[in-house]
DNA sequence: CGTCTCGCTTACGTTCGCGTCAACCTGCTC
DNA sequence: GAGCAGGTTGACGCGAACGTAAGCGAGACG
């Protein structure tokens, strides 16, 4: 179900990461497995936090701007100071990222017309060497 | 003009870099500017290369990839094989693009959600703490 | 009982993308 | 001709995000 813990190996296959950055995640305070004896295991909350940790990198963020983000994911009752401050950072990184959006659908426009213009200078080369 | 040459000064003004980063490029070669004498000059296509090397940057590609894709900018008269392994280069370079520019719609729309609960919560917070 | 597998901690090593000297050349200007 | 500004080439340093190796339990198995 849904609330399964799950050992360190089950979450390393289920997210392709090695123990090693489960381990360091922690060390960085950005999951919080609870523990059964010495070992981890990671509930539905660490699952998600971990999801929001591995898109945030992939959007170039560093571990430390995600870990202020994940405070906006966490219900905690927090006072209302470091609420406003979340969410401050919260408006920065949305700001960040609507920036990369618009940028990258330029980019992407960009890099099809480049392809497209090899393709015809294949096509023309072609022409100019036929095989049959 | 656009043909302008312009110091190694001039280009990290324009381009808010640093004249150890550019060496830096040079050095991994993502560009090639001139020399007069000991000094490097850069023309219009140094600057165009590097406007492609930032925005890669942005992106989160490395700079060997960033290396690899320039060469599709380049209509450089290399053989078909080049040609289209660069072509290779340049399509999956799109596909991480547009995977990213998809996951990155929804990380917004996300983030935008979060940022609202946490408005309410504060909005909440001062009706049971009110001032006036 | 030995040994295997898992996981734990500690700690040093590595890659990327530069920053930061140090030492040198070169062309003014005073 | 001394100084200075601007550029050059090494070479070493550094922080981020892990990799890797060493050594230590603790439970499972035959």
């Amino acid at each position: 179900m849904s609330d399964t813990l799950m050992t360190i190996r089950e979450m390393c296959d289920a997210f392709e990461v090695t123990p090693r950055t489960l381990r360091f995640y922690e060390a960085r305070e950005l999951i919080f497995p609870q523990r059964r004896g010495q070992h981890r295991l990671y509930d539905r909350r660490d699952r998600a936090r971990l999801t929001l940790i591995l898109r945030g990198k992939r959007f170039g963020f560093s571990l430390e701007q995600i870990r202020q983000l994940l405070e906006l994911y966490e219900p905690g009752g927090v006072n209302r100071t470091q609420i406003a401050a979340t969410i401050e950072v919260g408006r920065d990184r949305l700001a960040d990222m609507e920036r990369q959006y618009a940028e990258l659908s330029i980019a992407i426009d960009d890099l099809r017309r480049q392809i497209a213009d090899a393709e015809r200078r294949l096509v023309a080369d072609t022409d100019e060497h036929p095989t049959g």
